[in-house]
RNA sequence: GGGCCGUUAGCUCAGCUCGGUAGAGCAUCGGACUUUUAAUCCGAGGGUCGUGCGUUCGAAUCGCACACGGCUCACCA
Protein backbone atom coordinates (compact mmCIF):
# COMPACT_ATOMS: atom_id res chain seq x y z
CA UNK A 1 0.00 0.00 0.00
CA UNK A 2 2.95 2.57 0.63
CA UNK A 3 4.09 1.64 -2.46
CA UNK A 4 1.61 3.79 -4.26
CA UNK A 5 1.92 6.76 -1.94
CA UNK A 6 2.73 9.90 -4.48
CA UNK A 7 4.70 11.54 -2.70
CA UNK A 8 7.57 8.48 -2.04
CA UNK A 9 6.99 7.35 -5.49
CA UNK A 10 8.40 11.21 -6.69
CA UNK A 11 11.18 10.65 -3.65
CA UNK A 12 12.49 7.40 -5.74
CA UNK A 13 12.49 9.56 -8.76
CA UNK A 14 14.58 12.20 -7.13
CA UNK A 15 16.56 9.20 -5.97
CA UNK A 16 17.24 7.68 -9.64
CA UNK A 17 17.83 11.22 -10.68
CA UNK A 18 20.61 11.55 -8.66
CA UNK A 19 21.94 8.35 -9.36
CA UNK A 20 22.03 8.94 -13.04
CA UNK A 21 24.22 12.40 -12.16
CA UNK A 22 26.33 9.78 -10.96
CA UNK A 23 25.87 10.76 -7.39
CA UNK A 24 25.54 8.00 -4.58
CA UNK A 25 22.33 8.72 -2.58
CA UNK A 26 23.71 6.29 0.58
CA UNK A 27 27.50 6.88 1.02
CA UNK A 28 29.77 5.22 3.39
CA UNK A 29 31.07 8.43 5.30
CA UNK A 30 31.34 12.20 6.11
CA UNK A 31 33.96 14.01 7.93
CA UNK A 32 31.93 16.88 10.02
CA UNK A 33 34.63 19.70 11.31
CA UNK A 34 31.47 20.82 13.93
CA UNK A 35 28.46 19.36 15.51
CA UNK A 36 25.87 22.12 15.06
CA UNK A 37 25.99 22.98 19.24
CA UNK A 38 29.61 23.54 18.48
CA UNK A 39 29.07 26.37 16.75
CA UNK A 40 26.09 28.23 18.27
CA UNK A 41 28.43 27.98 21.45
CA UNK A 42 31.00 29.46 19.90
CA UNK A 43 28.75 31.95 17.57
CA UNK A 44 31.05 35.27 17.83
CA UNK A 45 33.92 33.40 16.61
CA UNK A 46 32.59 31.66 14.13
CA UNK A 47 31.19 34.12 12.41
CA UNK A 48 33.09 34.42 9.15
CA UNK A 49 34.83 30.82 9.61
CA UNK A 50 35.14 29.23 6.00
CA UNK A 51 35.35 25.26 5.28
CA UNK A 52 32.45 24.55 8.26
CA UNK A 53 31.90 21.22 7.35
CA UNK A 54 28.20 19.87 9.51
CA UNK A 55 25.97 17.31 8.52
CA UNK A 56 22.08 16.29 9.63
CA UNK A 57 18.58 15.88 8.50
CA UNK A 58 16.96 18.34 6.33
CA UNK A 59 13.84 19.38 8.73
CA UNK A 60 12.07 22.61 6.71
CA UNK A 61 12.85 23.88 3.28
CA UNK A 62 12.06 27.37 1.94
CA UNK A 63 12.80 28.29 -1.73
CA UNK A 64 13.17 31.73 -3.28
CA UNK A 65 13.94 30.70 -6.82
CA UNK A 66 18.02 31.62 -7.02
CA UNK A 67 18.23 31.32 -3.02
CA UNK A 68 16.76 28.51 -0.85
CA UNK A 69 17.27 28.10 2.92
CA UNK A 70 16.84 24.62 4.70
CA UNK A 71 17.14 23.91 8.36
CA UNK A 72 19.53 20.90 9.37
CA UNK A 73 19.52 19.09 12.79
CA UNK A 74 21.99 16.85 14.12
CA UNK A 75 21.88 15.32 17.61
CA UNK A 76 23.01 18.67 19.21
CA UNK A 77 20.90 21.12 17.59
CA UNK A 78 19.29 22.73 14.43
CA UNK A 79 20.99 25.31 11.91
CA UNK A 80 19.76 27.24 8.97
CA UNK A 81 21.74 26.39 5.67
CA UNK A 82 21.72 28.99 2.62
CA UNK A 83 21.98 28.02 -0.73
CA UNK A 84 22.65 30.95 -3.24
CA UNK A 85 23.00 30.18 -7.08
CA UNK A 86 26.08 32.60 -7.49
CA UNK A 87 27.77 30.56 -4.37
CA UNK A 88 27.32 27.16 -5.87
CA UNK A 89 28.13 25.71 -8.94
CA UNK A 90 25.96 25.70 -11.35
CA UNK A 91 25.46 21.97 -11.88
CA UNK A 92 25.45 21.66 -7.51
CA UNK A 93 22.51 24.69 -7.26
CA UNK A 94 20.03 22.45 -9.79
CA UNK A 95 20.55 19.46 -7.46
CA UNK A 96 19.00 21.74 -4.22
CA UNK A 97 16.25 20.59 -6.40
CA UNK A 98 16.19 17.17 -5.50
CA UNK A 99 16.58 17.50 -1.74
CA UNK A 100 13.33 16.31 0.59
CA UNK A 101 12.83 17.41 4.14
CA UNK A 102 13.58 14.25 5.73
CA UNK A 103 17.21 13.59 4.10
CA UNK A 104 20.66 13.95 5.31
CA UNK A 105 23.00 15.96 3.81
CA UNK A 106 26.73 16.88 4.56
CA UNK A 107 27.27 20.85 3.89
CA UNK A 108 29.96 22.56 3.54
CA UNK A 109 30.28 26.41 3.44
CA UNK A 110 30.76 30.12 5.68
CA UNK A 111 29.05 30.97 8.62
CA UNK A 112 27.17 33.97 8.53
CA UNK A 113 24.27 36.04 9.93
CA UNK A 114 21.29 37.04 8.39
CA UNK A 115 19.44 40.28 8.25
CA UNK A 116 17.28 39.03 10.81
CA UNK A 117 20.12 38.06 12.86
CA UNK A 118 20.16 34.02 12.41
CA UNK A 119 22.98 32.51 12.88
CA UNK A 120 22.87 30.11 9.53
CA UNK A 121 25.84 27.93 6.84
CA UNK A 122 26.43 29.49 3.37
CA UNK A 123 26.30 26.34 1.91
CA UNK A 124 29.61 26.14 -0.93
CA UNK A 125 29.21 22.44 -1.60
CA UNK A 126 27.28 19.76 -0.40
CA UNK A 127 26.74 15.96 -0.78
CA UNK A 128 23.78 13.96 -0.01
CA UNK A 129 24.18 11.38 2.84
CA UNK A 130 20.83 9.15 2.63
CA UNK A 131 17.80 9.85 0.71
CA UNK A 132 14.56 10.21 2.77
CA UNK A 133 12.08 8.38 0.48
CA UNK A 134 8.80 8.74 3.25
CA UNK A 135 7.23 11.80 4.23
CA UNK A 136 7.76 12.88 7.74
CA UNK A 137 5.22 13.88 9.77
CA UNK A 138 4.10 17.20 9.23
CA UNK A 139 6.55 20.43 10.74
CA UNK A 140 4.03 22.56 12.87
CA UNK A 141 1.92 20.23 14.60
CA UNK A 142 4.28 17.26 14.57
CA UNK A 143 3.68 14.22 15.42
CA UNK A 144 0.89 13.01 18.37
CA UNK A 145 -1.08 9.95 18.04
CA UNK A 146 0.46 7.99 20.71
CA UNK A 147 -0.13 4.62 18.82
CA UNK A 148 2.48 6.06 16.19
CA UNK A 149 4.81 7.61 18.34
CA UNK A 150 5.15 4.36 20.27
CA UNK A 151 4.96 2.41 17.15
CA UNK A 152 7.65 4.35 15.31
CA UNK A 153 10.15 6.03 18.45
CA UNK A 154 12.33 6.51 15.60
CA UNK A 155 10.03 9.33 13.86
CA UNK A 156 9.25 10.28 17.68
CA UNK A 157 12.76 11.33 18.54
CA UNK A 158 12.79 12.74 15.37
CA UNK A 159 9.64 15.27 15.81
CA UNK A 160 9.12 15.62 19.65
CA UNK A 161 11.91 16.84 21.53
CA UNK A 162 11.12 16.13 24.95
CA UNK A 163 11.33 12.76 23.56
CA UNK A 164 15.16 12.83 23.45
CA UNK A 165 15.76 14.73 26.63
CA UNK A 166 13.58 12.03 28.53
CA UNK A 167 16.34 9.76 27.02
CA UNK A 168 19.00 11.41 27.91
CA UNK A 169 17.95 12.01 31.67
CA UNK A 170 17.16 8.39 31.96
CA UNK A 171 20.70 7.50 30.82
CA UNK A 172 22.39 10.35 33.46
CA UNK A 173 19.66 9.28 36.04
CA UNK A 174 21.12 5.74 35.52
CA UNK A 175 24.88 6.37 35.35
CA UNK A 176 24.35 8.72 38.46
CA UNK A 177 23.05 5.77 40.14
CA UNK A 178 26.27 3.50 39.27
CA UNK A 179 28.84 6.20 40.07
CA UNK A 180 27.20 6.75 43.73
CA UNK A 181 27.28 3.17 44.62
CA UNK A 182 30.44 2.25 42.63
CA UNK A 183 31.55 4.65 45.24
CA UNK A 184 30.84 3.81 48.40
CA UNK A 185 32.21 0.15 47.21
CA UNK A 186 28.87 -1.57 45.82
CA UNK A 187 30.04 -4.18 43.25
CA UNK A 188 27.86 -4.53 39.88
CA UNK A 189 26.31 -7.84 39.06
CA UNK A 190 24.10 -9.80 36.79
CA UNK A 191 21.90 -12.48 38.32
CA UNK A 192 19.75 -14.63 35.92
CA UNK A 193 16.66 -13.53 34.01
CA UNK A 194 15.14 -16.81 33.42
CA UNK A 195 14.92 -18.75 37.00
CA UNK A 196 13.25 -21.76 37.95
CA UNK A 197 11.51 -20.62 40.59
CA UNK A 198 10.38 -17.23 40.82
CA UNK A 199 10.55 -15.09 44.15
CA UNK A 200 11.94 -11.93 45.52
CA UNK A 201 8.01 -10.41 45.51
CA UNK A 202 4.54 -10.66 44.75
CA UNK A 203 3.45 -11.38 41.48
CA UNK A 204 2.50 -13.01 38.45
CA UNK A 205 5.44 -14.27 36.21
CA UNK A 206 5.91 -15.17 32.52
CA UNK A 207 6.37 -18.28 31.85
CA UNK A 208 8.79 -19.63 29.42
CA UNK A 209 10.68 -23.19 28.24
CA UNK A 210 14.26 -24.01 28.68
CA UNK A 211 14.68 -26.29 26.24
CA UNK A 212 18.72 -27.50 27.00
CA UNK A 213 17.31 -27.83 30.73
CA UNK A 214 14.18 -29.14 29.26
CA UNK A 215 11.69 -27.50 31.55
CA UNK A 216 9.40 -24.74 32.58
CA UNK A 217 11.26 -21.58 33.78
CA UNK A 218 9.84 -18.35 34.68
CA UNK A 219 11.14 -14.67 33.84
CA UNK A 220 12.40 -12.72 37.08
CA UNK A 221 10.16 -11.11 39.18
CA UNK A 222 12.90 -9.77 40.98
CA UNK A 223 16.80 -10.40 41.71
CA UNK A 224 16.63 -10.29 45.54
CA UNK A 225 17.05 -14.35 46.12
CA UNK A 226 19.94 -13.99 44.03
CA UNK A 227 21.64 -11.14 45.24
CA UNK A 228 21.44 -12.23 48.82
CA UNK A 229 22.58 -15.26 47.94
CA UNK A 230 25.70 -13.06 46.89
CA UNK A 231 25.72 -11.67 50.78
CA UNK A 232 26.13 -15.03 51.71
CA UNK A 233 28.88 -15.70 49.49
CA UNK A 234 30.80 -12.84 51.44
CA UNK A 235 30.31 -9.71 48.73
CA UNK A 236 29.14 -7.34 51.37
CA UNK A 237 28.17 -4.47 49.05
CA UNK A 238 26.39 -5.79 45.91
CA UNK A 239 23.75 -4.37 43.22
CA UNK A 240 22.51 -4.76 39.96
CA UNK A 241 20.13 -2.90 37.61
CA UNK A 242 18.10 -4.84 35.60
CA UNK A 243 14.85 -5.53 33.82
CA UNK A 244 12.16 -7.68 36.38
CA UNK A 245 9.20 -8.86 34.54
CA UNK A 246 5.73 -9.45 36.02
CA UNK A 247 2.72 -10.59 34.28
CA UNK A 248 -0.08 -8.12 35.01
CA UNK A 249 -1.51 -4.73 34.76
CA UNK A 250 -0.48 -1.62 32.67
CA UNK A 251 -1.55 2.00 34.20
CA UNK A 252 0.27 4.88 34.97
CA UNK A 253 2.99 4.08 37.76
CA UNK A 254 2.79 -0.01 36.43
CA UNK A 255 4.04 -2.19 33.25
CA UNK A 256 4.81 -5.32 32.61
CA UNK A 257 8.72 -4.84 31.81
CA UNK A 258 10.27 -2.74 33.72
CA UNK A 259 13.54 -1.22 35.19
CA UNK A 260 14.62 -1.83 39.22
CA UNK A 261 17.94 -1.24 40.74
CA UNK A 262 18.59 -3.65 43.82
CA UNK A 263 21.38 -3.21 46.46
CA UNK A 264 22.08 -5.27 49.39
CA UNK A 265 25.06 -4.45 52.08
CA UNK A 266 25.94 -6.60 54.78
CA UNK A 267 26.19 -5.42 58.44
CA UNK A 268 23.45 -2.70 57.81
CA UNK A 269 19.94 -2.51 58.66
CA UNK A 270 16.82 -0.51 57.32
CA UNK A 271 17.57 2.55 58.93
CA UNK A 272 21.31 2.49 56.73
CA UNK A 273 18.99 1.51 53.17
CA UNK A 274 17.35 4.67 54.35
CA UNK A 275 20.43 6.43 54.74
CA UNK A 276 21.59 5.26 50.91
CA UNK A 277 17.90 5.82 49.64
CA UNK A 278 18.29 9.76 50.26
CA UNK A 279 22.02 10.21 49.30
CA UNK A 280 20.84 8.32 46.26
CA UNK A 281 18.15 10.34 45.19
CA UNK A 282 19.67 13.62 46.38
CA UNK A 283 22.77 12.92 44.23
CA UNK A 284 20.88 12.06 41.19
CA UNK A 285 18.91 15.71 41.74
CA UNK A 286 21.59 17.30 42.47
CA UNK A 287 23.47 16.14 39.62
CA UNK A 288 20.64 16.80 37.39
CA UNK A 289 19.52 20.36 38.34
CA UNK A 290 22.19 21.32 40.74
CA UNK A 291 19.53 21.50 43.27
CA UNK A 292 17.54 19.60 45.45
CA UNK A 293 14.29 20.52 44.60
CA UNK A 294 12.11 19.59 41.09
CA UNK A 295 8.91 20.13 39.65
CA UNK A 296 6.46 17.39 39.23
CA UNK A 297 2.79 17.69 38.13
CA UNK A 298 2.64 21.14 39.43
CA UNK A 299 4.20 19.69 43.05
CA UNK A 300 7.50 21.04 44.47
CA UNK A 301 9.29 18.49 45.40
CA UNK A 302 12.04 19.40 47.81
CA UNK A 303 14.41 15.95 48.71
CA UNK A 304 16.71 17.84 51.02
CA UNK A 305 17.65 15.44 53.79
CA UNK A 306 16.42 14.16 56.03
CA UNK A 307 13.29 12.58 54.42
CA UNK A 308 10.16 12.26 57.15
CA UNK A 309 9.71 8.80 58.63
CA UNK A 310 6.08 7.79 59.23
CA UNK A 311 5.06 4.72 60.88
CA UNK A 312 2.87 2.41 58.08
CA UNK A 313 0.07 2.51 61.17
CA UNK A 314 0.84 5.86 62.38
CA UNK A 315 0.12 7.37 58.55
CA UNK A 316 -3.71 5.27 59.04
CA UNK A 317 -4.02 7.05 61.93
CA UNK A 318 -3.53 10.18 61.24
CA UNK A 319 -5.30 10.63 58.12
CA UNK A 320 -8.49 8.23 59.30
CA UNK A 321 -8.75 9.08 63.07
CA UNK A 322 -8.58 5.64 63.09
CA UNK A 323 -6.17 3.43 64.91
CA UNK A 324 -5.77 -0.14 63.23
CA UNK A 325 -2.77 -1.95 64.49
CA UNK A 326 -4.48 -4.28 66.56
CA UNK A 327 -8.10 -4.56 65.04
CA UNK A 328 -8.77 -7.97 63.80
CA UNK A 329 -9.15 -8.85 59.93
CA UNK A 330 -13.55 -8.21 60.31
CA UNK A 331 -12.47 -5.02 61.24
CA UNK A 332 -10.15 -3.94 58.95
CA UNK A 333 -12.32 -5.27 56.09
CA UNK A 334 -14.83 -3.84 57.67
CA UNK A 335 -13.35 -0.19 58.15
CA UNK A 336 -12.03 -0.54 54.39
CA UNK A 337 -15.20 -1.39 53.18
CA UNK A 338 -17.29 1.36 54.80
CA UNK A 339 -14.65 3.93 53.04
CA UNK A 340 -15.04 2.39 50.15
CA UNK A 341 -12.36 0.61 49.11
CA UNK A 342 -13.32 -2.52 46.87
CA UNK A 343 -11.04 -5.69 48.39
CA UNK A 344 -10.96 -9.24 47.63
CA UNK A 345 -13.09 -11.04 50.13
CA UNK A 346 -10.26 -13.53 50.54
CA UNK A 347 -7.82 -11.03 51.47
CA UNK A 348 -5.06 -11.16 54.27
CA UNK A 349 -5.28 -8.76 57.14
CA UNK A 350 -1.66 -7.67 56.01
CA UNK A 351 -3.40 -7.24 52.21
CA UNK A 352 -6.58 -5.20 53.84
CA UNK A 353 -3.94 -2.73 55.31
CA UNK A 354 -1.94 -2.40 52.60
CA UNK A 355 -4.74 -1.61 50.71
CA UNK A 356 -6.11 0.88 53.30
CA UNK A 357 -2.77 2.55 53.34
CA UNK A 358 -2.30 2.64 49.27
CA UNK A 359 -5.52 4.48 48.70
CA UNK A 360 -6.20 6.80 51.67
CA UNK A 361 -2.70 7.60 53.10
CA UNK A 362 0.21 7.29 50.44
CA UNK A 363 -1.28 9.67 47.42
CA UNK A 364 -1.08 12.78 50.21
CA UNK A 365 2.22 12.14 51.00
CA UNK A 366 3.95 14.92 48.41
CA UNK A 367 6.85 15.21 50.27
CA UNK A 368 9.70 12.51 50.21
CA UNK A 369 8.71 9.88 53.16
CA UNK A 370 10.35 6.91 54.48
CA UNK A 371 6.99 4.50 55.18
CA UNK A 372 7.97 2.59 57.71
CA UNK A 373 7.58 -0.57 59.77
CA UNK A 374 5.18 -2.54 57.81
CA UNK A 375 2.95 -5.71 59.14
CA UNK A 376 4.64 -8.93 59.51
CA UNK A 377 2.72 -10.88 56.99
CA UNK A 378 2.77 -9.23 53.86
CA UNK A 379 6.64 -8.81 54.18
CA UNK A 380 8.07 -12.84 54.32
CA UNK A 381 11.75 -11.34 53.56
CA UNK A 382 11.92 -8.75 55.63
CA UNK A 383 13.08 -9.15 59.83
CA UNK A 384 10.51 -8.51 62.54
CA UNK A 385 11.09 -5.32 63.77
CA UNK A 386 13.49 -5.34 66.91
CA UNK A 387 11.33 -3.61 69.27
CA UNK A 388 7.76 -4.83 67.91
CA UNK A 389 7.41 -8.73 66.22
CA UNK A 390 4.08 -7.82 64.96
CA UNK A 391 6.28 -5.38 62.58
CA UNK A 392 8.96 -5.64 59.98
CA UNK A 393 11.85 -3.28 59.49
CA UNK A 394 10.66 -2.05 56.09
CA UNK A 395 10.36 1.21 54.25
CA UNK A 396 9.23 2.36 51.00
CA UNK A 397 10.35 5.75 49.97
CA UNK A 398 7.07 7.78 48.50
CA UNK A 399 7.42 10.61 46.46
CA UNK A 400 4.66 12.75 45.11
CA UNK A 401 2.24 10.02 45.84
CA UNK A 402 4.63 7.36 44.19
CA UNK A 403 6.33 4.38 45.92
CA UNK A 404 9.27 4.58 44.12
CA UNK A 405 10.98 1.63 46.15
CA UNK A 406 11.03 -1.02 48.84
CA UNK A 407 13.51 -1.84 51.45
CA UNK A 408 14.15 -4.01 54.10
CA UNK A 409 16.30 -5.36 57.20
CA UNK A 410 16.57 -8.70 55.83
CA UNK A 411 15.62 -11.61 57.51
CA UNK A 412 18.74 -13.53 57.92
CA UNK A 413 17.06 -16.07 60.11
CA UNK A 414 16.52 -19.55 58.42
CA UNK A 415 14.03 -20.86 60.55
CA UNK A 416 11.88 -17.49 60.96
CA UNK A 417 11.95 -17.92 57.09
CA UNK A 418 11.22 -20.80 56.74
CA UNK A 419 8.38 -20.03 59.10
CA UNK A 420 7.50 -17.28 57.03
CA UNK A 421 7.25 -19.31 53.87
CA UNK A 422 4.96 -22.26 55.78
CA UNK A 423 2.80 -18.46 56.27
CA UNK A 424 2.52 -17.95 52.91
CA UNK A 425 1.61 -21.22 51.96
CA UNK A 426 -1.36 -21.15 53.88
CA UNK A 427 -2.11 -17.98 53.12
CA UNK A 428 -2.42 -19.26 49.37
CA UNK A 429 -4.77 -22.25 51.41
CA UNK A 430 -6.71 -19.31 52.54
CA UNK A 431 -7.32 -17.93 48.93
CA UNK A 432 -4.57 -15.33 48.55
CA UNK A 433 -3.98 -15.03 45.38
CA UNK A 434 -0.38 -14.13 45.05
CA UNK A 435 2.05 -15.64 47.54
CA UNK A 436 6.13 -15.75 48.17
CA UNK A 437 7.00 -19.50 47.08
CA UNK A 438 9.17 -21.28 49.31
CA UNK A 439 12.34 -21.52 47.47
CA UNK A 440 14.58 -24.38 49.33
CA UNK A 441 17.57 -23.95 47.33
CA UNK A 442 17.91 -19.85 48.93
CA UNK A 443 17.10 -21.48 52.09
CA UNK A 444 19.72 -23.93 52.19
CA UNK A 445 21.99 -20.97 51.06
CA UNK A 446 20.68 -18.85 54.31
CA UNK A 447 20.72 -22.03 56.51
CA UNK A 448 24.93 -21.85 55.71
CA UNK A 449 24.84 -18.20 57.43
CA UNK A 450 24.14 -14.94 56.12
CA UNK A 451 25.29 -11.65 57.97
CA UNK A 452 22.77 -8.78 59.22
CA UNK A 453 21.92 -7.18 55.91
CA UNK A 454 20.32 -4.20 54.69
CA UNK A 455 18.42 -4.28 51.52
CA UNK A 456 16.92 -1.99 49.07
CA UNK A 457 14.81 -1.63 45.79
CA UNK A 458 14.31 1.23 43.46
CA UNK A 459 11.96 1.63 40.64
CA UNK A 460 14.29 3.48 38.04
CA UNK A 461 11.48 4.43 35.89
CA UNK A 462 9.29 5.65 38.64
CA UNK A 463 11.88 7.83 39.41
CA UNK A 464 12.69 9.13 35.80
CA UNK A 465 9.13 9.45 36.09
CA UNK A 466 9.79 11.97 38.45
CA UNK A 467 13.15 13.34 37.36
CA UNK A 468 11.52 14.13 33.78
CA UNK A 469 7.97 15.40 35.30
CA UNK A 470 6.63 12.70 32.96
CA UNK A 471 3.24 11.33 34.98
CA UNK A 472 2.72 8.00 32.89
CA UNK A 473 5.57 4.98 33.37
CA UNK A 474 5.18 4.34 29.16
CA UNK A 475 6.28 7.79 28.46
CA UNK A 476 9.85 6.71 30.01
CA UNK A 477 10.25 3.37 28.43
CA UNK A 478 11.32 3.96 24.74
CA UNK A 479 9.98 0.82 23.16
CA UNK A 480 6.85 0.31 25.52
CA UNK A 481 4.77 -2.85 24.33
CA UNK A 482 2.03 -2.72 22.04
CA UNK A 483 -0.53 -5.18 20.85
CA UNK A 484 0.31 -5.83 17.52
CA UNK A 485 -1.75 -5.55 14.33
CA UNK A 486 -1.47 -8.75 12.09
C1' G B 1 -11.96 -7.56 32.28
C1' G B 2 -15.82 -3.02 32.79
C1' G B 3 -17.10 2.12 31.33
C1' C B 4 -16.31 6.33 28.22
C1' C B 5 -13.87 8.29 23.94
C1' G B 6 -11.16 7.89 19.37
C1' U B 7 -9.76 5.70 14.29
C1' U B 8 -11.34 10.52 7.70
C1' A B 9 -5.05 12.54 2.61
C1' G B 10 2.00 11.42 4.53
C1' C B 11 0.90 14.64 9.36
C1' U B 12 -2.71 17.75 12.41
C1' C B 13 -7.79 18.08 12.23
C1' A B 14 -13.12 19.53 10.40
C1' G B 15 -17.47 16.99 8.38
C1' C B 16 -21.36 12.72 11.72
C1' U B 17 -26.46 16.08 15.62
C1' C B 18 -30.63 16.18 11.04
C1' G B 19 -27.92 10.00 5.51
C1' G B 20 -27.59 12.56 -0.79
C1' U B 21 -20.70 10.55 -4.75
C1' A B 22 -15.42 13.84 0.94
C1' G B 23 -12.92 19.35 3.23
C1' A B 24 -8.89 22.71 5.46
C1' G B 25 -3.82 23.72 6.97
C1' C B 26 0.98 21.71 6.54
C1' A B 27 3.57 18.26 3.28
C1' U B 28 3.82 16.98 -2.26
C1' C B 29 3.82 18.55 -7.65
C1' G B 30 3.93 22.91 -11.48
C1' G B 31 4.82 28.38 -11.79
C1' A B 32 6.83 33.38 -9.56
C1' C B 33 10.48 35.13 -6.09
C1' U B 34 18.65 36.31 -4.30
C1' U B 35 18.26 37.31 3.65
C1' U B 36 13.60 33.60 4.41
C1' U B 37 12.45 31.13 9.04
C1' A B 38 4.94 28.07 10.45
C1' A B 39 8.38 32.36 4.07
C1' U B 40 4.73 34.48 0.64
C1' C B 41 1.67 34.52 -3.93
C1' C B 42 -0.86 31.69 -8.20
C1' G B 43 -2.29 26.77 -9.85
C1' A B 44 -2.67 21.23 -9.37
C1' G B 45 -2.70 16.20 -7.69
C1' G B 46 -3.62 13.10 -3.57
C1' G B 47 -8.87 9.32 0.21
C1' U B 48 -11.25 1.25 -0.53
C1' C B 49 -13.55 7.72 5.70
C1' G B 50 -10.01 1.17 10.90
C1' U B 51 -12.46 -3.88 9.24
C1' G B 52 -16.94 -6.70 8.45
C1' C B 53 -22.13 -7.20 8.48
C1' G B 54 -26.83 -4.82 8.63
C1' U B 55 -30.77 -0.78 7.86
C1' U B 56 -31.74 2.28 3.47
C1' C B 57 -33.14 3.84 -3.26
C1' G B 58 -28.56 5.83 -1.12
C1' A B 59 -23.95 5.28 4.71
C1' A B 60 -17.79 8.82 6.61
C1' U B 61 -22.71 9.95 8.90
C1' C B 62 -27.62 5.32 11.70
C1' G B 63 -27.27 0.01 14.13
C1' C B 64 -24.45 -4.43 15.47
C1' A B 65 -19.87 -7.14 15.75
C1' C B 66 -14.66 -7.10 15.56
C1' A B 67 -9.54 -4.84 15.51
C1' C B 68 -6.19 -1.25 17.29
C1' G B 69 -5.42 2.89 20.44
C1' G B 70 -6.42 6.61 24.47
C1' C B 71 -8.44 7.83 29.26
C1' U B 72 -10.46 5.67 33.51
C1' C B 73 -12.06 1.88 37.09
C1' A B 74 -10.84 -2.94 38.63
C1' C B 75 -6.81 -6.40 38.91
C1' C B 76 -1.66 -5.97 40.09
C1' A B 77 2.63 -3.84 45.24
Amino acid sequence: MEEILDQKKIRIEKLEKLKGLGLNPYPYKFVRTHIIKEIREKEEEMVGANSVAIAGRIMAKRGHGKTVFADIKDESGKLQIYFRKDTLDKKLFEIVDLIDIGDFIGAQGEIFKTGTGELTLLVKGFEFLSKSVFPLPEKWHGLKDKEIRYRKRYLDLIMNKDVREMVVMRAKIIKKMREILDSKGFIEVETPTLQPLYGGAFAQPFKTYYNALERDYFLRISDELYLKRLIIGGIEKVYEICKDFRNEGIDKTHIPEFTMLEAYEAYADYADMMDLTEEIVTGITKALFGSLKFNFQGNEIDVSRPWKRLGFYEGIESLTGENLSEVTRGKAYTFARDHGIDIDENAGKGKILDEIFDEMVQPKLIQPTFVIDYPLEISPLAKKHRKNPELVERFEPVIAGIEIGNAFSELNDPFDQRERFEQQKSMKEMGEGEIQELDEDFLKAMEYGMPPTGGLGIGVDRLVMLLTDIPSIREVIVFPQLKSKE
